[in-house]
DNA sequence: GACCTTATGTGTGCTACCGCACAGATGGGA
DNA sequence: TCCCATCTGTGCGGTAGCACACATAAGGTC
């Protein structure tokens, strides 16, 4: 989406313009943010924060991918959005409610920069892009959030599936994730056998095959076929939101 | 929520300050915009804007709600959330979108403010009180967003429709309700049979009581009891939001 | 290479919700 | 007052997803 424009190669494969948001920022804005900024590995299944909990710091993932979601009384959950290159977790702290009733978990293990919390709003109050960019990026999430709540009221599991494998493949870069049925059927708020099911369909359709804990995507276009119309839709309005700036 | 101090009985029975956002702002900031906020009434049905529309205005609703809901390519739609005196409709224009990919429709007809976008624009980029109002705002309007969207995946018509029930009755402050079932079920986007067998349920429980279009509530206790707990979530969010402020 | 944890496949009811079809009731307007 | 558009009640068959129960397979560990 930003494309990234000529550099030269680093001695650390990371760099925080991975993630876009951090990519959109005045070169000297980053480079003022860039010595707070910590690289820390994001580990399958690590909890990002708790429902209620005093935000500390603020997610920009680069190769990892963070999940919100909301945990019901029964113990179900359903997944909000996600967050991978193209955003940052903890948006409330800007948004001026320094926690939220959701949680966030790491679904797709990887890498992200983290800041405090206390550096962030700093950077928010300063107005300016910064706070245009994430401002912008709330509105991106938003329509996020709600295709996926209308998702979830009229879409079958295949289709559902297909868009959260599309909507995970643009985060991650790779074809192939590394991720069981269980842990995605937790994810999207089915039963796991619903997602072994779907992905059965999937399989046999030629679009995707899959081993034991690793799913590769054979052929995308597919998945987009059997996709319901929230991918496209999602898609296009995050690009929208990045265009002018 | 906002409890409004006596003051002199207005000749008009209408007030910007019926709207809590507007009640928020610091008196200085209210007499500012006074002249630009123009009384409008909001009839049944009305279409406040539709997607990728170019919003012209913000509403903030005082006696009517106003719902927002994305209509999928099927025809079918789902609520994502709705406004009432609580809020405004259009936080697009200053998080830097101007247009969504959801509708506004008004399914609960009565008054509400508006006031030109360019005139919000100004505002909220003046930074302060506005801003920080209109900030606090949009948090809260995401956590219902997510709550709707987790609602959607895994409770029943019955919890959804007491949950939607005391919703509406908090923000039109009178527990007689103008609405057809058939609109309550397109709003919440499922059968119409399936509110009628929902609304029968809790008739027959004593806690409602309706006649075609028109629903009172007689015990409003028992549609907690019987709602999930996104209600609680919600109204607990939203009040936290408003402290300190 | 054997073992054992963990992931995946499959079957059998069951329930909630849907789509459709139509009957009955209601209340505003001519 | 009557009429008729509109709202509400109800039944029937179909389907998606759920809960539970196992069987099987894969792959890391010792």
């Amino acid at each position: 989406m930003n494309s990234l424009s000529p550099s030269p190669a680093p001695s650390s494969p990371h760099r925080p313009s991975q993630n876009h948001l951090l990519a959109a920022l005045a070169a000297e804005d980053l480079a003022r943010l860039a010595p707070q900024l910590e690289l820390v590995p994001l580990r399958l299944g690590q909890v990002i924060y708790q429902p209620g909990e005093h935000l500390r710091h603020v997610y920009f993932p680069t190769t990892a991918i963070i999940s919100l979601h909301y945990v019901m009384a029964s113990g179900s959950s359903a997944e909000i959005t996600a967050v991978g290159n193209d955003g940052v977790v903890g948006i409330a702290l800007f948004m001026g409610g320094d926690t939220t009733p959701s949680s966030a978990t790491v679904p797709i293990a990887g890498h992200g920069y983290r800041l405090e919390s206390r550096v962030l709003k700093q950077e928010f109050n300063g107005g300016g892009l910064i706070q245009r960019v994430l401002l912008r990026y709330t509105q991106a999430l938003m329509t996020q959030v709600t295709q996926t709540g209308a998702c979830n009221r009229h879409h079958s599991i295949a289709q559902q599936l297909c868009r959260w494998l599309l909507l995970t493949l643009d985060r991650s870069g790779s074809d192939e994730l590394v991720i069981t049925q269980e842990l995605i059927a937790s994810t999207l708020g089915v039963r796991r056998e619903g997602i072994t099911e779907a992905a059965g369909k999937l399989q046999r359709a030629g679009h995707i095959s899959y081993r034991r804990g690793h799913i590769s995507v054979l052929h995308r276009p597919g998945l987009e076929t059997m996709a319901c119309e929230c991918y496209a839709v999602v898609r296009k309005e995050v690009d929208r939101l990045w265009q002018p700036l």
